[in-house]
DNA sequence: CTGAAAGCGCTAACAA
DNA sequence: TTGTTAGCGCTTTCAG
């Protein structure tokens, strides 16, 4: 049913129809016969007309890397949240880690279909920042800090560096780092940085077999620990990136016998089930991804609403959990 | 910038654009003249025109129950990955469990907005039914089997059977499980079933204090565990409804000096991270939840494109993959 | 406050 | 193969 027949069928204009599902100008007469007929019939306007009219989507895209990631998921969560709050949509695209895929999709969405969207990046490309400055429509990136546009995003440097410090403090000399990649600016530099200036003000050395560089799973870091520790001199405590990584440490260590954390401390950024529920529970760094897609959800919103263009970044702090694995015993 | 400007730019009249961007019913010449306009101006055209004309989105309604869950991501992930393939996009509703929104997404999703809709549903009554039953789009529901509609499921029953045969065959005798609401039929009512069987087969008695309800999160497995392990007499085995579950009765289990699996055998149906890192990993059934997803969306897809209106039902077969805690030592 | 009528940007039927 | 023209279902003037 359209919204002429509909209007037949109430015995109201089109018009008076139109009005009653947006302004509301409107006699209570005509609106009685309106509701009573929306209970008879079921009738609800059709979106897509109305957006060809009035440009407005009601739909916020998300594009995300992969969905396969407990911190992932749990900004996505953030994000609906925020949005069904302001009866908004969550229009998803799965890249899978392909930046193409991330390039055409956001011009996809430079034009219509959506009015805002939030990037989950991890890598930053030229070619994103040019595409990025040509967006018609708001943008707010989650989970890195990009000069010049709308961030949300953590103090990896901190937490790196806090954690590195915590197992300092505990008497260890001899830390490593299994990290990732630095073209992730936020997991990867940041939080090697991090490590860095917790090394560098204990006035540390790192030999370069003390600092390795694994992809994101847990096999990863399994690999990176077993290469790292096979040789004769060994670290007293690892710094990992990430808290899968961490686990494929954790792992590596109880198979070669190294008792953790004894002869080995282990910490690590995330705060995961994973590593709350591991065999010797992960001393992490919490970053509160939930709220970091709420927040960024409630700038997009807000971006969308004011109309300014001032780019504003919003740094969410972290917070340390100390576990049985950098306890000293 | 619009179709008539573009057209105007473009050298063209209004039917050759929109004709390149749909059939393609045109000449070299045209086409070439388009091609250089486009890399010219950037300009593709508005989504939400064309939807009210001819009332295709291309978009897929999806609607889950929560996000923070490793199988619902598997399964979102597959169902990204095969409607990506066709061209569509994926409009998430998270519900946060609250089946009142699980009901006006459907609503919501009836007459306009999306091409189709996909439902993760856990828990359906007779309103579910009812507003199902009124769709105007096709659905299909995954992970839970309901008649007369669309479904791609899987063999909860089988796996949930072949779990507690495992451990019963390795001489076992006191079985006991943790499950969850037989409201929910797939997860809950069929894995009861399945445990009951084995159990039947095998001519055993389970005692009432041997079978506990728990709600999905580890938390709650731990305290089911400690309230059924707490008395004197005691299980030597369990069966728990999902990985989270199992790994909160390990946890219990390695507190309380209950030694897994000697004393104590643990299976569940999964295959999470969670269990397969845990301190003792866990016998699961692995259930390809990634393949339901991508299943679930051709399903639709195949909807979408013939129109006959026969419901299907898919069933997933599962896989038990055997680890430490059922090892008979 | 109301309805008629014009128009949103696009697609599709039509005649050429 | 093409351009003209008439819609799609809705919103938004504009007189009244």
């Amino acid at each position: 049913m359209n919204i002429s027949e509909f209007a037949v069928y109430a015995g109201v204009s089109k018009s008076a129809v139109s009005r009653y599902f947006n302004d509301g100008y409107l006699s209570d007469d005509k609106r009685e016969l309106i509701e009573k007929a929306i209970a008879e019939t079921g009738y609800s306007p059709g979106i897509s007309a109305r957006t060809s009219k009035n440009r407005v989507t009601k739909l916020v895209g998300v594009i995300i890397p992969k969905l396969s990631s407990e911190s992932i998921s749990r900004v996505v969560e953030g994000i609906s949240e925020a949005l069904s709050a302001e009866g908004y949509e969550l229009l998803l695209v799965n890249t899978f880690n392909d930046c193409r895929k991330e390039i055409s999709s956001l011009e996809l969405f430079r034009n219509n279909r959506v009015d805002g969207v939030i990037l989950l990046g991890t890598v930053f490309t030229d070619l994103h920042l040019s595409v990025l400055g040509k967006m018609h429509v708001p943008v707010v990136i989650a989970g890195q800090n990009v000069k010049g546009f709308n961030c949300v995003c953590h103090n990896d440097e901190g937490a790196a560096y806090a954690l590195t410090k915590l197992m300092l403090e505990k008497g260890r000399k001899k830390p490593a780092m299994i990290g990732v990649t630095k073209d992730d600016r936020s997991a990867g530099l940041s939080r090697w940085n991090g490590f860095r200036r917790a090394v560098d003000e204990a006035g540390l050395d790192v030999p370069a077999r003390f600092m390795e560089t694994s992809r994101f799973d847990m096999d990863s870091g399994y690999e990176k620990a077993k290469f790292m520790l096979s040789g004769g001199h060994l670290p007293d405590c690892i710094f990992c990136a990430t808290d899968s990584i961490a686990m494929g440490a954790l792992l590596y260590c109880r198979e070669a016998g190294i008792d953790v954390p004894k002869d080995m401390m282990i910490a690590s950024v995330g705060d995961s089930k994973l590593g709350r529920a591991a065999f010797i529970p992960l001393t992490t760094a919490h970053l509160h991804y939930k709220t970091e897609g709420r927040d960024a959800a409630e700038m997009l919103l807000m971006a969308l609403k004011r109309s300014d263009t001032v780019a504003r970044t919003l740094e969410l702090d972290y917070e340390i959990i100390e576990r049985l694995s950098t306890e000293t015993v």
